[in-house]
DNA sequence: GGCACTTTCCTAAGAGGTTTAGGATATAAC
DNA sequence: GTTATATCCTAAACCTCTTAGGAAAGTGCC
């Protein structure tokens, strides 16, 4: 029996692709195992659950997400830091749709804490520099920006956008030039 | 074999408030069955798959979210109108986390355009009449709003301010206050 | 090259979930 | 009371996830 050559990192990387393909949810063990031609109780040598297949993808995509955030934002300021990052993260939701749910998957508390999440939250933070918004009024921004970033690219990869007129394209923009007119006459601030 | 009075309704009654107790994704046939003391396959005759039972709580918790908004923003306009639609989807989230869950579960088109997520559409544009807005920037408006609140409390549901300040509470009603203020000089608007 | 050791992938099997088919009976209708 | 319907049952097929233990491919050392 001639070996397939499976990794913990390589069963990773394909169940990203595999949920791509055909959805978070439906990447289960039992169909990655499908396609590296293997009985599904062989990949627990290298995963010891469905779970932390899941939990793998799920850091995956959010290193994946941040790495791109990171390099959008270097070097920009402003309304255009602001438009840089939205975009990567909309764009990445459009072209991963699988993995762009893996980043909703819950998790435990110190994986969450030694995750990319970090910086992520640093990030979006980062983006508020060219703001100069007071504490606490600059967490209520970044919860803000982390809500319509999430919730738009949620509701159009849901079909929410789908069926009514303008281009989703044409709504983004826009809320983005909103949200920055916002940042900088933000109530209560200096 | 006494019979304990199955009926389509009491099961996506029940299905409800089992999501509520233990998740969306865990209240499954199975376990619905055990809860009324029933054979697995006895639900059958009521429901015609673990789909349909779980669609069929979505449109549930779709109807009883609009409900509760319509009351809420009855009589209101403007300002009271935004807090008290926000305010209602936040608190059925946190009150209902199964039900709300489901809430996100895909429909098909068809039954997506009969369910009350239209009214939860015509209600939020019912929101923006106190702010004039001219289309385009009116839909786009309703799309802000839209990915607010389901981002908000999507984050706040799965644990995403938990371990950090400020309350999540000060942060949704500065937020609002926020979109108030944004609506009210929406870049681009007469 | 031969040997021991490790790792990989296997078969086998159990626990649960979903679904279909067909049967017994409690309830309702006449 | 008889008939008809709908409800709930058993039985069984087919999933998935997971554990346990075995065979053989690969690795390292003499």
């Amino acid at each position: 029996m001639a070996r397939v050559g499976l990794t913990t990192e390589r069963l990773v990387r394909a169940g990203a692709e595999l949920a791509d393909e055909i959805g978070f949810e439906q990447a289960t063990p039992a169909e990655l195992a499908r396609r590296f031609g293997v009985r599904t109780a062989s990949l627990y040598s290298h995963v010891s659950s469905a779970h932390e297949l899941r939990t793998r993808i799920a850091l995956l995509a959010l290193e994946e997400l941040a790495d791109q955030v990171a390099a959008a934002i270097a070097g920009r300021a402003g309304k255009d830091a602001l438009i840089a990052f939205a975009n990567v993260y909309r764009d990445y939701a459009l072209a991963h749709p699988g993995r762009f749910a893996a980043t909703k998957y819950p998790l435990d508390p110190e994986t969450a804490a030694a995750s990319a999440g970090v910086r992520h939250a640093r990030m979006t933070r980062a983006i508020l520099r060219g703001y100069d918004l007071p504490e606490p009024q600059q967490t209520h921004a970044v919860r803000l920006l982390g809500s319509v970033f999430s919730g738009y690219v949620g509701l159009e990869a849901a079909g929410g956008f789908s069926h009514s007129a303008p281009d989703p394209q044409e709504s983004w923009t826009e809320i983005l030039g909103a949200l920055d007119a916002l940042l900088r006459t933000w109530p209560g601030a200096s």
